[in-house]
DNA sequence: GATGAATGAGGATTCATTCAT
DNA sequence: CATGAATGAATCCTCATTCAT
């Protein structure tokens, strides 16, 4: 399922094999790009804006990506794949099923409020903003991450570390999560880790 | 006599004594942007979709909104309005603290897939595209809101019905709440009294 | 050929025998419109302006004019006729040429600094928001006005009075005297008559 | 460098190092503004006028020009900045005071009647639709335009050339100059050296 | 006569995209 | 690859005019 989804985006010349290398014109521009679409919103971007935050002519744009809507898929598509990527690898250092739910806690947290934070936010705010056919296509990378997260609560259910349904459950975390963007600033005394533990507590799973 | 003449023929009057006729052009107008703004985004629906989803021409909407962003505040506002009307009165009827955070947590729900869901969606997505003169109006309708949650809050907390800080609860809740628009379906077979039964589940809440 | 030109606007039923009454409905609406196109120039003084001028709603205003455009002709036609008038019967009193051509000067710097200065002042700057046929309409009677100029001209000059052409003498003067519009204050020191005066010694014409 | 960058892309600079060159883009857009706004005013010629006029896209203007109003702006600041400059390389050949008035008179005729005249009639007529702040920049220039009349005809004063006051004979020359252009035809039997040989002989100054 | 909501054509301006250099 | 002038469709908003009450 996953291998099949991320073979099929191979397909379209514009996306490149992931990750882009940040520091190329192209990764500055998508970094730039989720900051302004987050900032000001996509429909309020303009790609004259984006050209300029990266000190480039606006007619150069088109050199890198073949439409606007092009960048934001592509600033989605990374996000979704930075994550996919650090949540499987973190997941692996972890037998316990209490400790993976956490696990998958922080490395939301951490998506939502570190560097993807920006690329997150958009993700949700900009959805509309896709062609149905981007949608689709990024629905698809969402669901191989969402995968994940399922199987890791039904685990924790049938392990009695909870009693909600993982279904429900994954849905009430993901708005409270990711409504965090909205209210959590890093720089204050709390620290991730804080915030996770709250989430722990209140889904009532002790430390491993 | 002039100047009283002046004022008579002004047009579109901004913020009209709440709430609006739901029959009236005003009325009807603000349910359809509402829909339509939740629907595409504002900056994708032009004042014409706005139109002749009313059915009357583009002009016309400036009769009773005299910018396009007027009608963006006013879905807001009325949503906020009808919203703190509707959980004041549901609130005096309890005097229970646990029944009064259910109250909450229902109206929540409620506000957010009943009648005003469209309206208060479009108060979180489309935030950015209120200039900040309306944001902060707004802003202030929104904090005597959220002090009625955190006043109920509070008092739950030194009832020792809750744990948590009542700030953090409440934003995890919000959310934890405003996202089931993304996913609850009220034709389902989940009532939204099953949700908020599934909240206070999680929130270790008795029923009084 | 004045005859001929006062019946034929006769027969338009908008054009009422003039003069209007200036505390009529209709007088009033005139003199605000001569105002408000004066100060902000016809194109930019909207229906709705000059009905909160004078006090009304903007749908009364075409009780009393069929258009716009009907307004600005009324404000033109009326200041030539109120100041071919005055002219006529100042020069009843006069015999002497010199002192005729002092009385014509005298008139028209009454005609643009005095109460139909407004007016006047549309009919020059705002004679191209005239449609052709307007313009040929208000064209017959300025042939009046000027008829009588050239005529007292032409005697002078036939007097030994003055050596230039009359008519473009005419023509000097009439750029002379309009444009003190623009600078000339009633208000200051220099009365009309001294004005007047300035005029007379420019043109070397000694006072009878 | 982001900032530098930003600056960079600035579309359409409004004040050029004068003068435009008439066969630039902005020149014949320029050219054509002023003929237009002559020819039906400003409010009533569009930019869809304009660009048709000069053979690109209406919205191709707004690569030339920020505004409309900046449009309007450049034409009177051309032609004011033209006719300062021709006006004092003409007096700086001419010792004689007589001549010198003659000179200004001269240039003044054919600024309104050559090849800057539709300018000249565009400020004289477009005033008012110019935003105080533009007027502002474009009195600035007018004022050093007016003070080499103002220098002139004070020298004529003093060596009693002139009897008339300079500040009020400056007023009504440039009434009766600005207002040729509603009368004087350069195709007809008067030249301009005649039309100047009139208004000196009405000023009674002799040939040098 | 007066009202004022509604009309609908038209205006200035924006902006993603193209393409010759 | 980069530029930036040009495009042209689309946007919000204005306003003279109409007409049912």
């Amino acid at each position: 399922m996953e291998t099949s989804a991320l073979s099929q985006e191979m397909a379209a010349p514009s996306d490149p094999p992931s990750f882009t290398d940040p520091e190329s014109p192209r990764g500055r521009l998508l970094r730039q790009a989720a900051h302004l679409f987050r900032d000001k919103g996509y429909e309020r971007t303009t790609v004259r804006d984006l050209a300029s935050a990266v000190g480039i002519q606006s007619g150069s744009i088109f050199h890198h990506f073949r439409t606007k809507e092009e960048i934001l898929k592509a600033v989605m598509r990374e996000a979704i794949l930075v994550n996919t990527g650090r949540m499987r690898s973190r997941l692996e250092a972890v037998a316990d099923t209490g400790e993976a739910v956490r696990t998958l806690v922080q490395c939301e947290l951490e998506s939502i409020n570190g560097e993807t934070g920006e690329a997150m936010a958009v993700l949700v705010y900009e959805w509309r903003s896709l062609s149905e056919a981007s949608q689709a296509e990024i629905l698809e990378l969402r669901e191989v991450y969402e995968g994940i997260w399922l199987d890791t609560l039904t685990r924790a259910k049938s392990d009695g570390l909870i009693e909600a349904e993982p279904f429900i459950l994954r849905r009430f975390l993901t708005g409270a999560l990711s409504w965090t963007i909205t209210w959590y600033r890093p720089e204050g005394d709390m620290t991730i880790e804080n915030l996770a533990d709250h989430v722990m507590s209140m889904l009532k799973i002790p430390p491993a």
